[in-house]
DNA sequence: TCCCATT
C-alpha cells in the first residue's frame, strides 16, 4: 500500500502545472483547516454475499457493498489517475470521477463500484483518510441515489465564534442525520472560526426542517442570532462564474515563461475583454491566431463561422450555447451526428456574428481542455481553397 | 456570506 501511495503522489505525469491547480476555490487566505468529518454509518445493509453483484428481488442489481463515493479528491486528478489509484485494490467493475457537464473540470469526487464487495471494504480501510496533494480523500459506502438525498446542504453564518463543528453538529442533529459538516476557519489567525458553516443532511426535507427551526434563531447563549439556508450548489454555476473559471483555465495556459509576446497579446486581450474595457483591432486578433495560409468563410451575412473539433459522442447543442455564449453574440450552433447512432462525429460549428468576439472565444477556446479532451477550435476555412 | 456528497 505504501509503494502505491508513493506512486501516486510522485507521477511525474502530473506535473503540469499542479501549482496552479491546486484548487483555484482554495485562493486566498482563507482556507478550511476543519476537515473532521462525522463518519456516518453510510454503510450497506441487507444480506451479505462472499461474492459477486447482490442481486434483490425485484431484479436490479444491489450494489450497496460494492459502491463507494469517493469524496475530496484535488482538483487536478484525472478520471484514468482516479482509476489506477482504485484499481489497485481489485477489480472494478464501474468508476467515475464526477466533472462539470459544461467545463469538464473534476467536481472533487467520483464513485467506484466493485466486482467484489471484500474490495469495496477495502478500499475504504486502506484509501479512507489518504492525503493526496491539499487534500485528504474520503472514502465511503454510496448512498442509493435518489432525488431525496440532493440539494441537502446548508449554508450557516453567524455562528459563535466559540462554537466547535461539534457544538454545530449538536445543534442540527435533531431534525436529521447528518452526513457532513464542517466549520470555516480563517487560516491567517491559525484557526479561529469564520462563524460560518455547512451541514449537510442525509435528506432534503431534513435539511428544510432544520432551516425552519433554527434560521433567526439564537443558539444557547449567544448574542446573534445564526443565518441558515440551502448552500449554493456548485454545479449550477451562472454565467458569470462559468466565464470567471475559463478565464482562469485560458491564463493557466500562459503562467509559464512569456518568451512569445503573442502569449501576452493574448492573455490581455482576454482579461480586458472580460471587463470591457477596450475593443481591439481584427489586426491584433490576426496576428495572434496564427491564420496564416488560410482563408476564412467570412461574414457572409449570417456571421463568423467557427469549426469545434473533439467533441465527445454525448456532446451536444447546449454545450456549444454554454461554451461560446459567454464571448458574445451566438447565433447558430451545430453538432455533427453520425446519421444511424445519433452520437456526435466529435465536431461541429458555431456562428457568431461579431469578428472580435468570435476570435476571442476561439483563443480562448482553443486548446481548451473539456473533460479529457482538448478542443481545436478555429474560424471554419473555406473547402474550396484547399488543395 | 460558500465547502466541491449522488453518477
Amino acid at each position: 500500500m505504501q509503494s502505491l501511495r508513493g506512486c501516486y503522489l510522485g507521477n511525474p505525469s502530473r506535473g503540469e502545472a499542479q501549482s496552479n491547480t491546486a484548487g483555484y476555490r482554495d485562493e486566498g487566505k482563507r482556507q478550511i483547516i476543519s476537515t473532521m468529518e462525522t463518519q456516518v454509518s453510510n454503510g450497506p445493509s441487507g444480506t451479505s454475499l462472499p461474492n459477486g453483484p447482490v442481486i434483490s428481488t425485484n431484479g436490479s442489481t444491489d450494489d450497496s457493498k460494492t459502491n463507494l463515493i469517493v469524496n475530496y479528491l484535488p482538483q487536478n486528478m484525472t478520471q484514468e489517475e482516479f482509476k489506477s489509484l482504485f484499481g489497485s485494490i481489485g477489480e472494478i467493475e464501474s468508476c467515475k470521477l464526477v466533472r462539470d457537464k459544461i467545463t469538464g473540470q473534476s467536481l472533487g469526487y467520483g464513485f467506484v463500484n466493485y466486482v467484489d464487495p471484500n474490495d469495496a471494504d477495502k478500499a475504504i480501510n486502506t484509501l479512507n483518510g489518504l492525503k493526496l496533494q491539499t487534500k485528504t480523500i474520503k472514502v465511503s459506502y454510496a448512498r442509493p441515489s435518489s432525488a431525496s438525498i440532493r440539494d441537502a446542504n446548508l449554508y450557516v453564518s453567524g455562528l459563535p465564534k466559540t462554537m466547535s463543528q461539534k457544538d454545530m453538529e449538536q445543534l442540527f442533529s435533531q431534525y436529521g442525520r447528518i452526513i457532513t459538516s464542517r466549520i470555516l476557519v480563517d487560516q491567517v489567525t491559525a484557526g479561529i472560526s469564520r462563524g460560518v458553516g455547512f451541514i449537510r443532511f442525509d435528506k432534503r426535507n431534513e435539511a428544510e426542517e432544520a432551516i425552519k427551526g433554527l434560521n433567526g434563531q439564537k443558539p444557547l447563549g449567544a448574542a446573534e442570532p445564526i443565518t441558515v439556508k440551502f448552500a449554493n450548489n456548485p454545479s449550477q454555476k451562472t454565467g458569470q462564474a462559468l466565464l470567471t473559471q475559463l478565464y482562469q483555465t485560458a491564463a493557466r495556459r500562459y503562467t509559464g515563461p512569456l518568451h512569445h509576446q503573442t502569449q501576452r497579446f493574448r492573455l490581455d486581450n482576454l482579461l480586458n475583454a472580460s471587463y470591457g474595457v477596450k475593443r481591439f483591432s481584427p489586426i491584433t486578433i490576426d496576428s495572434m491566431t496564427s491564420l496564416a495560409g488560410v482563408n476564412l468563410t467570412g461574414p457572409t451575412g449570417a456571421g463568423w463561422c467557427i469549426f469545434v473539433y473533439n467533441l465527445s459522442p454525448e456532446a451536444d447543442e447546449s454545450v456549444l450555447w454554454q461554451l461560446f455564449g459567454p464571448f458574445g453574440a451566438v447565433t447558430n450552433v451545430k453538432v455533427i451526428r453520425d446519421f444511424t447512432t445519433n452520437k456526435c462525429k466529435g465536431f461541429g460549428f458555431v456562428t457568431m456574428t461579431n469578428y472580435d468576439e468570435a476570435a476571442m472565444a476561439i483563443a480562448s477556446l482553443n486548446g481548451y481542455r473539456l473533460g479529457d479532451r482538448v478542443l481545436q477550435v478555429s474560424f471554419k476555412t473555406s473547402k474550396q481553397h484547399k488543395a
